[in-house]
DNA sequence: CCTACCGATCGGTAGG
DNA sequence: CCTACCGATCGGTAGG
């Protein structure tokens, strides 16, 4: 019954994912700007005008880019807090979750919200806003809790001093592990004791007290 | 004896520095590949080929950047530590220090370096890197300090367990602080929070165990 | 440091 | 999704 003629409509719509994976790759490595259309196509096998049948321009590509990172990111990071049965499992889940978004191959969609976030349209930026909220949110959760127990930063007894002491340890925690995206690269090499394992443990025994 | 016709050294001297001032703050607004030659001949009251009579090609400007930003941090950092009678006062100076040297009016330079590092050409990436490594010298004497006092980070008491312990923490309060590049804005609104001292003393008291 | 300019490249489009 | 193309812009240069 199907009109083989006819593309389903999932065809149309992996190759728009593909274009948006390898746009995330290129960005990634090259940056927003100094990579052309012609190089998504090329890299997805196809002439420089065809990318704008599935986009109206390169700035919507980024939209994409990082709307999608946002809401794998949210899906995993759900998942992975169904599991943690206290609030230091959460943490410990959240922090390799993330690195993982980061660091794990494929997976460059983050990093490119972190490093071109300045060339999303205006009007964009509301909607990604939105759903990194609700991302923040997740952490919030976990890091509130964690605090109340005493188990993050190093905050006077007095509360009511440190009126931000989430936000605070929220900010300097996702601030650090966001960071390494500029300096953080696995390698193979034998013996190399900053592999991405080694860094998520640091990272939880630096920044988690144990009671 | 001197000719008034001739431009003294210090006037070359000055023309340059103005365009590696205004490049700075460009490419951080910007980005590198979005500022173009022309935005930094307008912003010094140049035409648009003369900033090639001060740099062979653009990316010789982004080099200065680097490089003029580094210097001057090694410089501020360094008076800023030698009046620290203790490592907890060092520490502090340090992230004083580190978070003018990203937020104070002017000084967008090393905010461009951690932004635009990928646009740098491979054989300036070394002598940057030296000046670089100066840089977390200062950081690394003060830091190993507060370690062994046992007075930054949740380590066990076993050091086997944590080698890089010193080397963690640099990482992840470095990135924490460099990561307030892409969030942080001094406003002038009455109320708001987040100045720059408070972001300062609440960085402090999140990394720095009171003893 | 300016004038005048060039070759290359880029994002995007019309028509099929 | 391709072919063929356009207007605009860009980094950089020659000659003064």
């Amino acid at each position: 019954m199907t009109d083989r003629k006819a593309h389903a409509p999932s065809d149309e719509a992996n190759r728009r994912e593909a274009l948006v994976r390898a746009s995330a790759r290129l960005f990634r490595e090259k940056g927003f700007k100094a990579t052309t259309v012609r190089d998504i196509a090329a890299a997805v096998g196809m002439r420089s005008g065809s990318p704008f049948y599935h986009f109206a321009n390169k700035e919507e590509i980024l939209r994409a880019v990082m709307e999608q990172g946002l809401k794998m990111g949210l899906q995993i990071t759900t998942d992975a807090l169904a599991h943690a049965p206290t609030a230091a499992e959460e943490f410990r889940a959240l922090v390799r979750t993330h690195y993982g978004i980061l660091h794990d191959p494929g997976s460059d969609f983050i990093a490119v919200m972190i490093y071109e976030w300045r060339h999303l349209p205006q009007g964009d930026k509301r909607d990604i806003i939105a759903l990194k909220d609700r991302y923040d949110g997740l952490w919030h959760h976990t890091l509130s809790q964690l605090i109340q127990q005493g188990r993050l930063g190093h905050f006077t007894a007095d509360k009511s001093l440190m009126p931000d002491a989430e936000k605070t340890a929220r900010l300097m925690i996702l601030g650090a592990i966001n960071y390494t995206v500029t300096w953080f690269k696995e390698t193979d090499q034998t013996n190399n004791p900053w592999t991405l394992d080694a860094l998520i443990e640091r990272t939880v025994q630096f920044f988690l007290r144990t009671p």
